[in-house]
DNA sequence: TGTTTTCTGGAATTTTCCTTCCAAATATAT
DNA sequence: ATATATTTGGAAGGAAAATTCCAGAAAACA
């Protein structure tokens, strides 16, 4: 029974032996899969020390699980940093073909590259003045207002707890018992709302963003089109041009997005001592 | 004149020096420049034999550009690799000289080179068997129960949503009466369950996963380690390793994948003749 | 509870590897 | 063509790192 020179089944092997090892090189053990990069840059010393065990201890690990000391263990890490080495196209080519044209996988690999071209999509489409005057609109806000449904609706869940943790306040319109309209009773042009809708849209979403618009708000619009029915009303908008797979749309890029305008609120609210 | 510490720029500097270096000291520069890969990981020996010169004429090299000696050139290479691993900063340059690089800005270049490189993670990592086992588990239940909560949680409606659509059958487990586990009372072992959650593991998750195990429910997981507490209740795993910018980790990879089991799911049943 | 086994930390040892040095070789200038 | 400066190869020295060893601590067992 040789010792496994691929990082895959190393890995495997850690985790079949982690449970009969004694404490310290299951510490070990954990810290090495958690932190490959690291066994394979690091020396004994130094790795010893961020893991919080002795140099002994990581020889004594990799003797454990079969190999002649750590140098012998080391070089499995490092070969994984090698391979890891080619670009995307070239990975996704290689998937490919491990693949075949099984499929199920060529769904993974379809809706990967389907994300992936959204997202850079995005990179050359979103202006950085919008983004910039949408974060420090909302960031000035008092309430946010988080307008989505169907499809969307997972974005501004996903707001909804980051800014949530962030302190800031928003508000989801959303209701099991169809109170929508009143949810946004208190709404006032101090406030500021995010509305994401993809065709076709949602009615909800539009007539929401229309009450809001009417009340003075701000409005904030993530959408497909320049001729979307959220544009009118809204003072900035994107546009995300999502790529599809087997017509199927992916997400991600909006939740990127999503992503990208959360964290820059924080930070612009922290820069103007906002609570 | 302080020595570069990244990659990029001393590869300007060799390029810009090497008009000047001696005979010797060029044919360094070039195979250097040629296979970075090998001076990150070689010996100052195994170097020398491959790029056929003396050892001693390596830490000439590098102390001739300004390092301390070959050990201290050496680290610029090998932090290039670490970067690749995520590709993260090598994104991040491209898309800052695109976007200029005012504050708010920066924000969102580096929301979306951390999700860029978040999802090149995963296509590295992420096995195609797993991923064709999970579509088949989960194709094959009768409800697909999706267990999420706080950064998840968004992951899990994106998914009800989806497979809703899809009409495949699946419980969202979650509720404002707290009454989770009762959501789960009729869970057996014909259906199945899709848990996420990265650290730190929210309690409510793994707590619902172990009930949905103990009913004899296959549990397919997305978390973010091996040792996760998801893992041994789990019949098969996947690992996401979601970069952050800033703190601040994004959840675009995941997304990524579960948009990617949604639509394999989707593929499968239809492909099985199934409702 | 006492005994034996296993495990751990740290020091000692050995190995590996980087660096320096010097003599020989090559190039450059007069 | 000769002298001087620069470059090169290889060996010796020295630093750093991996490994081994041992004594004490912890755990397992009787």
């Amino acid at each position: 029974m040789k010792t496994p020179r691929d990082y895959q089944t190393l890995k495997s092997l850690i985790m079949d032996r982690k449970p009969d090892l004694p404490k310290r090189l299951a510490q070990v053990a954990v810290f090495a899969l958690d932190n490959p990069d690291e066994i394979a840059f690091g020396t004994a010393a130094s790795i010893a020390d961020s893991s919080g065990v002795q140099p002994s201890t990581l020889v004594r690990f990799a003797q454990a699980i079969g190999y002649d000391g750590f140098s012998d263990l080391q070089t499995v890490f490092r070969e994984r940093l090698r391979e890891r080495g080619s670009s995307y196209d070239d990975r996704l080519e290689t998937i490919m073909e491990t693949m075949g044209d099984n499929g199920v996988n060529k769904i993974f690999s379809g809706v990967i590259a389907a994300a992936s071209a959204s997202i850079d999509t995005m990179v050359s489409r979103v202006s950085s003045q919008t983004f910039e005057d949408a974060v420090k609109l909302l960031a000035g806000a008092e309430t946010i207002y988080l307008l989505a449904q169907r499809r969307s609706f997972p974005v501004s869940t996903y707001l909804a707890y980051v800014l949530g943790k962030m302190k800031v306040r928003t508000q989801l319109v959303s209701s099991p018992f169809g109170i929508e309209p009143e949810m946004m009773d208190f709404a006032s042009r101090r406030d500021a709302a995010l509305a994401v809708s993809f065709a076709p849209y949602s009615s909800g979403t539009v007539d929401h963003a229309r009450i809001l618009d009417r009340a003075g708000v701000p409005i904030v619009s993530i959408t497909d089109s320049a001729f979307s029915p959220l544009t009118p009303m809204s003072k900035l908008w994107f546009e995300i041009a999502e790529s599809d797979f087997a017509g199927f749309r992916s997400i991600t890029a909006t939740m990127a997005l999503a992503n990208a305008i959360a964290i820059g609120i924080g930070e612009e609210r922290r820069r103007l001592r906002l609570p």
